[in-house]
DNA sequence: CGAAACGTTGACCGTTTTCAATTACAGTGG
DNA sequence: CCACTGTAATTGAAAACGGTCAACGTTTCG
């Protein structure tokens, strides 16, 4: 039954029905600049390719990474209803975005019911990882935590991202993994590239 | 112009619309469990008045806070799409809370328009949240982090409350709330109480 | 009135952060 | 093909920080 409901809304690409004009697609090389914190949000964005950082920049002027999506996660939904983007997002890698016009997505939230409730999943999903990641921030000591990660699947790009990700520096990222190589409970598959045991 | 889009989808309860059988209202009273973290969705909820704690138990079974849901926020609305409940919801004072069947909800999802847009704005709104409560908890050290919280607002409820909210045991926070009066930097306005000074 | 929970503060100890330094790659231009 | 440069990966040591334990005053509520 559940599987039924799941299947409501498919996943893939559900912004196909947005007019041609509305929609328009470009590509980042690493470290390119794909929109600043505080600009007026114009468009919300598919990553197609590739990956992006989402990061914030405290008052402290720390940054601070929020999320890190990778190909076919939809990132700024929540600059819908805002009037500035709430994070500066940049390309992790190379990668292509579909730019999708934020006033055509609205209109079309309000004529289309599958893709109003494609959106509405693939903000549920979005939740779900965010608590996920409140929840592994509040895992001490540091090894626990690393593990918990590590298990999770949150190591997929550099270790020092999946330090961010989990709120921890790199450099105790580093010695927790060393630790639990050291105990068995992971295992070391080439540089910066751990699994789970058991 | 922007003030324009954010009134496309009226806030107040737009829960009207459903079907009067798909909805029921219950009363909680304090600690009361309204669903356990592992329950399978029969519904999200409304909450029309109290609060409520949304938390969640690790591995190590520590307890987490994920959100604490005020009078007129909606949750739950990720287990829309997940065959069980990602956290435990208990009162957190007594409690009217409007219990909307998971079921109708998906299908006035894909008829009602409005309704769906309502649905994206709360939850655009969550994700706000969750980045900013995870962007909190990066700020070092606690005295700088208890004062972002507390411009931002977090301290509604009880100072135990807001100290699991930004991450930090109680102490800690009472602690640096101590420092920040010495400071200056904020007042005390009671037991339990205090306000940022500019 | 008594229990339970919150508020508050102090001290101690373990962990993490920070600072610092070294090694190892990957890309770039000569 | 190699030196050159920037970034990631690693490890060490010291200092700072926050967690935990402990204790006590205070408010709330049945």
């Amino acid at each position: 039954m559940i599987s039924i409901i799941m299947k409501n809304f498919p996943t893939p690409t559900p912004f196909d029905c947005l007019p041609p004009q509305a929609v328009g697609q470009t590509t980042f090389s690493r470290k390119q600049v794909v929109f600043h914190q505080g600009m007026i949000p114009q468009a919300l964005f598919h990553v197609a390719s590739g990956a992006v950082i989402l990061e914030r920049h405290t008052e402290a002027g720390q940054k601070v990474v929020l999320h890190r999506a990778g190909t076919g996660d939809l990132i700024a939904e929540a600059s819908l209803f805002s009037s500035a983007y709430h994070c500066t997002c940049i390309a992790d890698s190379d990668a292509t975005l579909i730019a999708l016009n934020k006033q055509a997505v609205l209109r079309m939230m309000a004529t289309n019911p599958e893709f109003a409730g494609a959106l509405v999943k693939k903000m549920a999903r979005q939740v779900q990882r965010y608590r996920r990641q409140l929840e592994l921030r509040t895992i001490l000591p540091a090894v626990d935590r690393v593990l918990a990660g590590l298990s999770d699947g949150w190591l997929q790009g550099s270790v020092m991202q999946f330090a961010s990700d989990i709120g921890l520096s790199h450099e105790a990222t580093y010695r927790a993994l060393s630790t639990l190589v050291a105990n068995g409970k992971i295992q070391k598959t080439g540089r910066g590239k751990y699994v789970a045991l058991s």
